[in-house]
DNA sequence: CCTTCATTTCGTCGAAACGCGAAACATCGA
DNA sequence: TCGATGTTTCGCGTTTCGACGAAATGAAGG
């Protein structure tokens, strides 16, 4: 019950199903769908972070970046029938388009170019600890 | 996008998937659904007001009662398949067993004697309008 | 080491959701 | 028409959720 409320609230955010829709044609760096939403990378961590609780989505570290991506074959059939939902849902979608549209030129930067405009960011030389 | 979230929000919530389990039987008088949930009939009221609305399920009056049941075959297939991958997906849940046999109880009686033990409610002679 | 930088965690704020009781609504029966 | 009763709507307090920025974490590379 509890984890199938997992995936039901996990599917209840316009973000997160824009995430898996976007996901639905490979894998992708995490900068790339904070790229992809516009949003802040800590919420979009955030919902990363409940998709994943959720089963719906597979985490990956390579080096300096992560990656996610749907989860395979081995997923529970639950996990797998409501991926397959959501994708049958929204694929006519207008938002869902767009966003297909919006990734193709993601997809043409390097991930270099893609974090730089967040460069503005960290700020003062002091240290603490 | 937005109906397919209606459609998510409202599962994403214990009470309306109870619900939802407790109607794969058959149309239940919202007095019977309100006895097994054991909440106030304003939140159970509520809650099938966001099933409705999603399309989860169908409302029918008769007369001094109301009763509910999941949408029939015309129901669209976006529906259809939510309530399958709920009811798979709870199959086998405790609470939703538990849930169960209350309802064969719950069934039992009739509706009236249903409906006595919220007598004390409506209280003062006075009126008003 | 020590810096850099992508990502995560934490704290906070405003918005939305859940629960209830009171009142309104609607329907039946006298 | 009046009163009783099942259901819905409304208003409110509490809890949960989503968004952000600041700080912490951890891997690369000098």
């Amino acid at each position: 019950m509890r984890s199938f409320l997992n995936i039901t609230k996990a599917l209840a955010d316009e973000s997160r199903l824009r995430i898996l829709m976007g996901l639905r044609r490979g894998e992708l760096c995490i900068c790339q769908i904070t790229a992809l939403l516009e949003m802040a990378p800590s919420t979009v961590s955030r919902h990363l972070s409940l998709l994943d609780q959720a089963g719906l989505v597979e985490k990956r570290k390579a080096g300096k970046w992560a990656y996610c991506r749907l989860p395979g074959a081995a997923a529970p059939p639950v996990v797998k029938q409501a991926l397959a939902l959501v994708s049958q849902a929204l694929n006519p979608t207008d938002r869902i388009a767009q966003d297909a549209n919006r990734l193709e030129a993601i997809k043409n930067l390097s991930l270099e170019e893609l974090c730089l405009p967040q460069n503005n960011r960290r700020m003062p030389k002091g240290k603490k600890r």
